[in-house]
DNA sequence: GAAAAATGAGTCATCCCTGACCCAAAAAAG
DNA sequence: CTTTTTTGGGTCAGGGATGACTCATTTTTC
């Protein structure tokens, strides 16, 4: 039963897989051995813990999706106006921006949970706030809720990319984000 | 001077370049096995016309920039109000998907081209028509003029990966990111 | 129809990544 | 301090893709 954090065993495999995102975020075609010296560790250590490169993916995968689930729920998005909401979704997801990078950089990845459980737990929220604030009217009530969804992590992504890249601090790209989705770039003279 | 489209050569050159825009725009890892077989041609063929793959990446990367970039003249971007201008340009971008995908597929294609020749014909008018927006308050002001083009090209990325995929008819698509880009995704109510 | 060009299948060497080892050194646990 | 665990470099075989090449066949061109 103990063959889960047993402490250092734990933080390696956590440095293997936080390197693995961010390493496989920023290029997809990355090397085992790319991923391993950015997590600062041998060869052998990584495929001591991950038998094969797809084991690897596979639980980069599931960490990624644990750790933005974690972010969505400190967001607290059932809580409050549907428009306040998905401001601090938002800010929770850009605060996870590698994961967020390694998640929505390949359509591989994201096709391939399609089904998974641990999509459910923060998607099916963010779900929920969509149709919910599309019943109140915040949200855009035309479009499918899936579009919403795909426009909000788009966005998030092309904010946590610049933030990757150092083209801006993070508060301003979760400002651009959100100012985006509540009035797109059309001018504020309205 | 015969280099350039002999008639045979050049339909077998631009067939082999559109198979690979499309093929490595739906997966980037695909092979040129994948690629030759996508364009209808020989393995042999596509090394006779491209020595390296390099030589191949580079090509698709420059014609689908030519591609859009004709895309681009065609929505004739400098004329009449940015509203109206910015509509054509995204009908014309989303009408040529699969270059988009390919190009905003990869970060590193992206990347790649930021002092090409090639990218000036179009990225310096959709530039210019950005800050021509924003200078008579149709579009934005108060964000960078380079985010409100990362959020064109997002948003027609994604339609264009949804239209690739089946999920929406491309005028549909079109009309989405439209709506998008001129009021985010609020409720109709104001 | 004959000459020239282009094609496609096939072969072969090479490179790079992966996966499976092994073992000495370092770190943690007792 | 001793034992146990973990680590990291190193080696080696296997697999897959690439690049270079040949040659018979098909297609264009004249």
């Amino acid at each position: 039963m103990e063959e889960l954090e047993t402490g250092v065993r734990g933080r390696t495999k956590q440095a293997i897989l936080a390197a693995a995102a961010a390493t496989l975020g920023k290029d997809r075609a990355a090397t085992l051995a790319d991923i391993a010296a950015a997590a600062e560790v041998g060869r052998s250590t990584v495929q001591r813990y991950f038998a094969e490169r797809e084991d690897l993916i596979n639980a980069v995968t599931l960490d990624s999706l644990r750790v933005l689930g974690l972010a969505t729920e400190e967001a607290d998005i059932g809580r409050g106006a549907p428009g306040e909401a998905m401001r601090r979704l938002v800010t929770a997801a850009v605060g996870v921006a590698e994961r967020v990078l390694y998640l929505y950089g390949d359509p591989e990845v994201v096709a391939s949970f399609g089904g998974t459980d641990a999509e459910d737990e923060g998607s099916i929220a963010v779900r929920g706030l969509i149709t919910r604030g599309q019943a109140d009217g915040t949200f855009d009530a035309e479009v499918d809720a899936s579009w919403i969804e795909t426009v909000l992590w788009s966005l998030v992504y092309s904010a946590s990319d610049s933030v990757s890249r150092g083209h801006m601090p993070r508060h301003t790209a979760t400002a651009m984000v959100i100012r985006t989705l509540e009035q797109g770039i059309s001018g504020g003279s309205r």
